[in-house]
DNA sequence: TTGAAAGCGCTAACAA
DNA sequence: TTGTTAGCGCTTTCAA
């Protein structure tokens, strides 16, 4: 592979006059410019990034942080549309993408560390934030540009870009209150995400609002994305408490779950049970009923949280700030109510 | 950020003998090598890894390319699942990811020379494989390690992993025939992409073997993934061909999307229509009726082609060669016969 | 406008 | 077992 080097040689100029030209640096004559990149192109030259990143100290990389691992992480179609957005948005700004992810649980920590330290990334978008988050304070501490994408705890310490959960859960469980429901099972994952705190704290502001009693026996404590156990917690749940009239899943694929409990016990939807999730999945449209559910703009999402990260990277962007992706309410027959 | 000359300066050693005990060195008495690993313990010292590449003329990265742009890309769970087994056997390896996607039609041709040129990449991985694939000649000219996910078009001059889609497809088309459908109209993916051509042949061969005639009508042409697409164009084939009994769908996406015009027709699944699909989506055991498909293994499929790119960088193998990895038929309630 | 020289942080002969 | 030295391929100051 030749090198600045043979270029230099090849055209009778110093290598640095050579990568003058390769990064367009204005002071060269239009002479030697031409003489250099022909030289370039007759010994098929091509710079060596990795040189150019040591010298630079910046590599023009961002890293993915994917929790907790892998083999989750792209089951989950939120990633998969997420890292849409980033892609598309990266590549506009000409960063490439480096994966991180973690062998076990915490793994992706260290990894992360590694790659930090190692100087092979200008900054990291955080995928999922956990409530308290080792990695958050650790690159904090290091004063290294991150964004997180979700709400983290410390909303004013760090760049975040999040939809509103409450907010977005509250209108869509007032959607329920609305259509004549106040007994409204849900189920929540686990207290460590904090979209799913957002998310039980909407319902409880949509109740409150309206008057009606928050009753904790509604709430089942579920992973995202456990259909398997949503179908099995949904026949609990519907048997222990008959009186509910709506379920709430965290997540379309619980909800899924939800629905093949209902019609196994013989419920109709929505006439007798309601049901609505959370995310917009692919399939939400296709399954039967056809799923009401909110769109949370993952694709947006990934997008933003990309531009703001390269920002905050160039330092056009100082002090902590946070971006808000709109979700949209997605009504289709789980609930009847479609003309409301 | 501390150098490994700090920690040299602290230890009281030479820069080359913290090398030594960074990269496990044998030959260094156990002594310095605790002293060296306090001092860089002390002073929080890790190793700058772009300048480890650059010395090592290696980057112990894979690079991921996906076609045709990441938009497409990330939305396809065959991505997601091949990237879950990718990613596995590389982080096991030690190796890190580097995504890489263009952002035109053809543009990762550029992006992908691009980080070859510039060493940022040991390796690569090609997912889906075009006929005509400049890529892969451009490759194989500059003697750089790749490994094709699917079969390329010069079989015996590339390092590859595939399915046997011929095959599969083949029993999933008997599997259909030994139902009694023997007018099955089938959507099928572009002629550019081997895939898609190794499958029909599977659809032919069957035939052929049951002594049924190919009738070149039945045979849409559909790219893959587009559900939309295959909503309409079902209503068109069923009504210009009333006598076909059986759909076949290259992409379990185009599965639904026939599934849906199917029912809006009037007809029943499987009664009237039978339909099958490829790739079992993981939302084709909740789809009603749950679809028959074929399983391709796609997890495995992405750990095979990393560990035979890996054995491919570290020169275990030299000689051409792939590996197939078995396919499963997903029998469910799309086309009844679940005795089958 | 161009070149010489130093240096980014690390590794590896070679010598001691 | 350890240190000295050169060099990976590039950029950039400084001087011309």
């Amino acid at each position: 592979m030749p090198t600045i080097k043979d270029v230099a040689k090849k055209a009778g100029v110093s290598p640095s006059t050579v990568s003058r030209v390769v990064n367009n640096h204005p002071r060269i004559s239009q002479e030697t410019r031409e003489e250099v990149l022909q030289a370039m192109d007759e010994i098929g030259y091509h710079p060596n990034v990795i040189a150019q990143n040591l010298v630079n100290q910046t590599t023009n990389t961002l890293g993915l942080v994917m929790a907790p691992s892998t083999e989750e992480a792209f089951a989950d179609p939120f990633y998969a549309e997420v890292l849409r957005g980033i892609g598309s948005m990266a590549q506009k700004n000409g960063y490439s993408l480096l994966l991180i992810t973690g062998d076990e649980e915490g793994g992706e920590l260290e990894a992360t560390l590694r790659a930090v330290r190692g100087k092979q990334v200008d900054g990291l978008l955080l995928l999922r934030a956990k409530k308290s988050d080792k990695l958050t304070d650790k690159l904090n501490e290091m004063n290294f540009p991150f964004v997180v994408v979700g709400r983290p705890e410390e909303e004013d310490k760090n760049y975040w870009v999040n939809n509103d959960n409450v907010q977005s859960s509250k209108e869509l469980v007032e959607y329920l209150i609305n259509l004549g429901h106040n007994k409204i099972g849900a189920f929540i994952g686990s207290e460590e995400y904090i979209v799913d705190q957002d998310r039980l704290k909407g319902y409880k502001l949509a109740l409150k609002s309206h008057g009606i009693d928050y009753n904790q026996d509604y709430i089942v404590q579920i992973e995202s994305g456990k259909q398997e156990k949503a179908y099995r917690f949904t026949k609990d749940l519907l048997n222990s408490y008959p009186e509910l009239t709506a379920l709430y899943g965290i997540d379309d694929r619980i909800a899924y779950g939800a629905i093949k409990a209902v019609k196994e016990l013989g419920f109709k939807i929505p006439e007798d049970i309601a049901i609505v999730g959370f995310n917009n999945n692919p399939l939400s449209e296709l399954i039967e009923p056809a799923l009401t559910t909110v769109d949370i703009n993952t694709y947006e999402l990934g997008r933003k949280a990309t531009s703001l990260l390269i920002q905050v990277i160039t330092e056009q962007v100082t002090s902590y700030c946070n971006d808000i992706v709109p979700t949209d309410l997605i009504v289709r027959e789980s609930c009847g109510g479609k003309n409301d």
